[in-house]
DNA sequence: TCTACAAACTAACATTTGTTAGTTTGAGTT
DNA sequence: AACTCAAACTAACAAATGTTAGTTTGTAGA
């Protein structure tokens, strides 16, 4: 759903196939069967299976970094920060879900360096996270709840939307995002 | 970390490496070493490796179900009752997170008859949750947002705990409790 | 028509996988 | 001392795995 050529089909079918059964239980044989091919030709286009979790994983990974220095650097408040991370979230979700379920179920079997790269981006995502959150309690935008605890909430949500997009296809991409903020940021009961 | 007999022991053991790897990149060799045995040896208490996953999956799920039937039988407001499933997740997760790790991630691999009986158990669940919700609206407890975006929050957030709880050890068990019912229930946003 | 080359193929490889069969061990009971 | 039985073991299996080597095919440019 990118470039046409066949590396990116490749990555496509794969980053398809991780989100349905994991990366370990698809076989290099399974992604061959569903681009019509055996096994070995797919090795004209990529170099390991490894390599294939790689592109995917790293890919995003670093769209979300980019997005969050981008919201980060910006003047806005606090809670507007927030808003533009629930939208970035949506955004990248609702343009290729199963890339997504990779970056959550399958970044714990990439090796050596590549987990060492993911997981210091994973750290920095969530210490901008927290520092708009900080911001915004010291200026009193927002609640002053443990501070983990909303981060946890807030990320739990928008890293899992993935699994629940497409079961209420009524709402549309920019209902969603209206809806959600609504949600995750006055909460739930009733204000009276 | 329940019953001290082998076979409840290899379940824990199991449970722990699937929630590390996933169900597919651990062997039984894996499981075997880490109980200091060979891999045939563990055939003298367990049927398979299926059958490892479908006692720990199957397990955990009818406690949530149990759990789902109690709370939603009792005559308590909508908000209280939310309160009691937020309590339910909070304790099956800090009795065992390994086991709620598998619940999340692993469910997948259940095949035939036990994925029915899963997946049975999970729309119920959910549409209990539901149920609650929309009695809470319609007597004005609960916000009038869309619905499915709100369960899909709280439920998101009461699934992934597992991924959090430990890292900031500072909150007792009891503690979570209140700070999450807070951020979950009563929003982000500073109420003016 | 000849050449070049990307992209498919077949065949094979060494490992790893879940599992079975048959055997040994060791502690408790008769 | 002989017996029982759970629980470990060794050895082996067929199947599946990621990957490589070498070969064929089809198309585009000279």
């Amino acid at each position: 759903m990118e470039k046409s050529d066949r590396k990116s089909e490749i990555l496509s079918v794969a980053a398809r196939l991780f989100r349905e059964r994991g990366y370990s239980a698809v076989s290099m044989r399974d992604i061959a069967q569903e681009m019509d091919m055996k096994a070995a030709s797919l090795y004209n286009h990529i170099t390991s299976k490894q390599q294939i979790l790689v592109s995917i994983v790293i890919r995003i990974a670093e769209e979300f970094t980019v997005g969050m220095e981008r919201i980060s650097s910006s003047g806005d408040s606090a809670i507007h920060q927030l808003e533009q991370l629930i939208d970035l979230h949506i955004e990248l979700t609702l343009h290729d879900p199963s890339v997504i379920a990779c970056l959550n179920n399958d970044w714990m079997h990439l090796t050596d360096s590549d987990l060492k790269y993911f997981l210091k981006m994973r750290d920095k995502y969530e210490e901008g996270f927290k520092a708009i959150l900080k911001r915004g309690m010291t200026n009193g935008e927002i609640a002053n709840v443990n501070l983990e605890v909303i981060m946890f909430a807030l990320l739990s949500t928008l890293r899992t939307f993935y699994l629940w997009y497409g079961r209420k296809k009524l709402l549309s991409g920019d209902e969603l995002k209206v809806q959600m903020k609504r949600v995750l940021l006055n909460g739930i009961i009733t204000s009276t």
